[in-house]
DNA sequence: CGCTGCTTTGAATGCGCTTTCAGAAATTGA
DNA sequence: TCAATTTCTGAAAGCGCATTCAAAGCAGCG
């Protein structure tokens, strides 16, 4: 009647079930789970037999009947900012590689920079059954925060440093590189700045940058006048569009500080519109080196985020507390200065 | 002894399950389940009950025992050659945009381009138990395929058209873009072309992408030489390394189309770096028109593909297989020749 | 007021697997 | 060789939910 085999009933498309295996095995349908969970204390022998068995059959282990009876889903969630951008594909892509290595599934989730879409999607894969969770940043609703914890499973947050050891971080110093950047502009003598920022409502990092620049400045007792800081939305439009405003000021500035890549390209690109001339007209910095910046010429001043990497520890983090190891102790991770061609003292120094 | 309410069995960390909200409502737990499942089924007191009894335990249903007993994970695979290039961020903000709106949850991998690993991905993920598949391109093992149809679940190519029907696809026609790239050159004069091509081993894209220039030059008559077709990993890099290479030859083509657009910022910058002018020594010419094809001075040449497009009728026709509905037929979608700067009449024609 | 036919609800079953627990087999020591 | 261990294996009990099936509720009608 049926010529695919036993485990083929009438009308199921679904492969082979552990009883199948089990039964061509001839041992128990707990023989065949401890040769894929434990297989190291099952007598060579049977699991010879069974692993022919497996292959014989072709049997894939049922994932959600796994999760159910062994309460784990070796899945992983992540809820990125934005999943249609440079800057965060190398930190998904690191965290894939990482999690998959260890035969998790990554579950992946855009918030669009929406705080409220985040802690739906915080639901949604904690309804999933995720074994741990990835999140950018630190800037949310204290509920979401606990609603993770009330569901014990290991989280980390990535892109933050925070100090106050309140969430596992795998991240820099955003502060402490955007003063990095201003430093530098100070000591070519740049005194009248200008930044670029993304909007800081919701975004600890772009509130952190800009903090940064303050903190900086206010080191040298300078300070940032309220029409030298534009908030924008991240893009290289906005950035065309901020930079021209900024130039046509009484007395524009001579440097202008970008708080995202994109914002310098603008920047670049809209100077060259505008007849000035990089950096002899006015300085630009950019936040986080991608590919574009050392293309250009001249080459983008910025600092150089750990971003792939933070994906990577990220990932190995949330394996080792899944391992039941004691994780690595998260310390902030490097960031680095890249001086290029893009800054260079002002022409007229005050 | 326990503060917590009944449900918080001492150790038990999970929440509420089905019997606790069926027990606090005063119904059965098949009451519950339909609430959540087939609203309208059931009277509005009820489930007026139930809801409050839901919202008061904050219930999640267990998603690995609805799965298991509904046959239905609500997840959705999709697996992209690479997730650290912005060529394939769009389609996977837009389908993650698509099927979290239909309550489906996203699960990505990377293949990093190799096709071991992206059945070693498939298998995995089939194991997962997703309910649907999203692939990119159409170069794959017929095994594979047989793997996937043997699930019973519906997937779909994106990228890619097929004209031979064997599997679903929501794409365009790569050769024919690269094809119109190329008579676009011919028509204003180019005879001497080269090509800076992805592998085109195990990348069908790329392979019809060559196809389509060898087409429209043997449509002319005309063909292309060996040493005028270089073959590279994607990135800006070898997009300049290739072009110094083609110009360094004794006759230079007077024009070179790029296979990928990384090439043709490549070969922007590098003839920049060689005293070449663009378009007046050199036309060059991308494919896929990402932001900084039109931000360059000149602009570039390129072809625009429906990138978030592809992602968001990838989710739309997987979803409606899932719904049962009868998937709107995926015909070739369209891309656009888009002219700019860097292509031009070459100096002197021969 | 009792019957038919329809809608709504609950009891019970099982999805496919992991994981005790107890018993069988293998191993060791005397 | 036999008892005492130790190592492996199988039987059975769920994991939390969807779903079938039968019973209960209800409206309409004669």
């Amino acid at each position: 009647m049926d010529g695919e085999g036993a485990f083929r009933i009438a009308g199921a498309t679904q492969g082979a079930t552990q009883e199948d295996v089990a039964r061509a095995a001839g041992v128990s349908p707990a023989t065949v789970s401890r040769c894929l969970n434990n297989p190291e204390i099952v007598r060579p022998a049977l699991k010879a037999k069974v692993e022919a068995a497996i292959r014989a059959l072709d049997y894939v282990p049922h994932g959600a009947a796994r999760s159910l009876a062994s309460r784990r889903s070796r899945m992983i969630g992540a809820i990125f900012p934005s999943l249609d951008s440079a800057l965060f594909g190398g930190a998904l892509e690191a965290l894939q590689n990482e999690v998959a290595r260890a035969g998790y599934t990554l579950v992946v989730a855009s918030s669009n920079y929406d705080l409220a879409r985040e802690r739906d999607h915080v639901r949604n894969l904690l309804a999933n059954g995720i074994d741990a969770l990835m999140l950018v940043g630190g800037a949310r609703d204290e509920e979401v925060y606990r609603t993770i914890q009330s569901r014990q499973i290991p989280y980390v947050l990535i892109w933050v440093a925070q100090s106050d050891g309140r969430h596992p971080c795998i991240g820099f110093d955003n502060a402490a590189a955007a003063a990095a950047v201003t430093h530098h502009l100070l000591d070519i003598g740049h005194r009248r700045l200008a930044v670029i920022s993304g909007h800081v409502a919701n975004n600890d990092r772009a509130a952190a940058r800009l903090a940064g620049v303050r903190t900086a400045l206010d080191e040298r007792g300078l300070g940032l006048e309220p029409d030298c800081v534009l908030e924008r939305p991240f893009g290289v439009e906005s950035g065309r569009e901020a930079f021209r405003r900024l130039m046509a000021a009484t007395t524009p500035p001579t440097a202008v500080i970008c708080g995202a890549e994109p914002f310098a390209y603008g920047a670049i690109f809209e100077s060259a519109a505008l007849g000035l001339e990089v950096p002899r007209d006015v300085s630009i910095t950019g936040y986080d080196d991608n590919w574009l910046a050392s293309q250009l010429t001249p080459g983008l001043t910025t600092v150089r985020t750990p971003r792939r990497e933070m994906g990577t520890l990220a990932g190995r983090y949330l394996l080792s507390v899944l391992a039941g190891k004691a994780p690595l102790s998260p310390r902030p991770l490097e960031f680095e200065l890249v001086l290029r061609g893009s800054t260079a003292p002002p022409r007229a120094p005050n």
